[in-house]
DNA sequence: CAGGATCCTGTGTGATACTG
DNA sequence: CAGTATCACACAGGATCCTG
């Protein structure tokens, strides 16, 4: 009861700044939250169809981290049926590009990647 | 037995990449080890004291992983007692900028997102 | 539509002890 | 020094059912 949510640590306090941001966005569903909000503002459903294989319930696990951690922003709209959007706020779009040039060095050197697994597995 | 190390997801074939660099230094320490080889080769025993918390099984698990995927390379010089150095590789040198950039941001927006987080736990 | 509440399982991680 | 082996556990994540 009321034990507060530490699907992320607690604390900002740890020497490795790395580590800090992994910590934030490092779990199996955030990053590509993020992605897919930065196209725009989407709501809890589109999300859910455009995140290949994610549950309802990593979803909303996954948004109220970002939420809470000041990364996304929950918008209610007093409809009938309920309608919510969620949106990635200003502190996001700071790490769009290095996260960018990321996502392009995974493509790049993804099949370097799987050379050097297969080489290691031959070798044990 | 011999089930393959496991640590990491065995595909590359995800469709978003940045889950796959996740995959690859998304875990506790991984980003760590690759931070502290990036100031230059060290030892199995420096890397332990340098990083902080890191238990003997960790350090092997992840520089394991770190191996199999390309991006730290293992000498071993028969001496005795045994000696072993760890280097990263090429592929490493292309992410150091981003992971920086990641750091960086960590370190700047860490304020703020304390901030959101007493404003979000405060309000629930 | 957008969740919340439960239950359950895999595995990532840590503590400890042992070895070439 | 540089690991391996074993046990033990917390927790992220999935499945399912329920609600305003």
């Amino acid at each position: 009861m009321s034990q507060r949510n530490t699907a992320v640590t607690d604390q900002f306090t740890d020497d490795c700044p790395l580590r800090e941001v992994l910590a934030l966005i490092g779990d199996k569903w955030s990053a590509q939250v993020l992605v897919e909000l930065g196209e725009g503002p989407r709501r809890f459903t589109q999300l859910e169809r455009a995140i290949e294989g994610i549950s309802r319930r990593m979803l909303t696990v996954s948004l109220r981290n970002l939420e809470r951690n000041g990364l996304v922003t929950r918008t209610v709209y007093p409809d009938s049926p309920p309608s919510v959007e969620y949106a990635t706020t200003a502190l996001v779009e700071e790490i769009r590009e290095p996260l960018e040039a990321l996502s392009a060095w995974a493509r790049h050197a993804g099949p370097a990647i799987l050379e050097a697994r297969r080489a290691y597995d031959d070798r044990c």
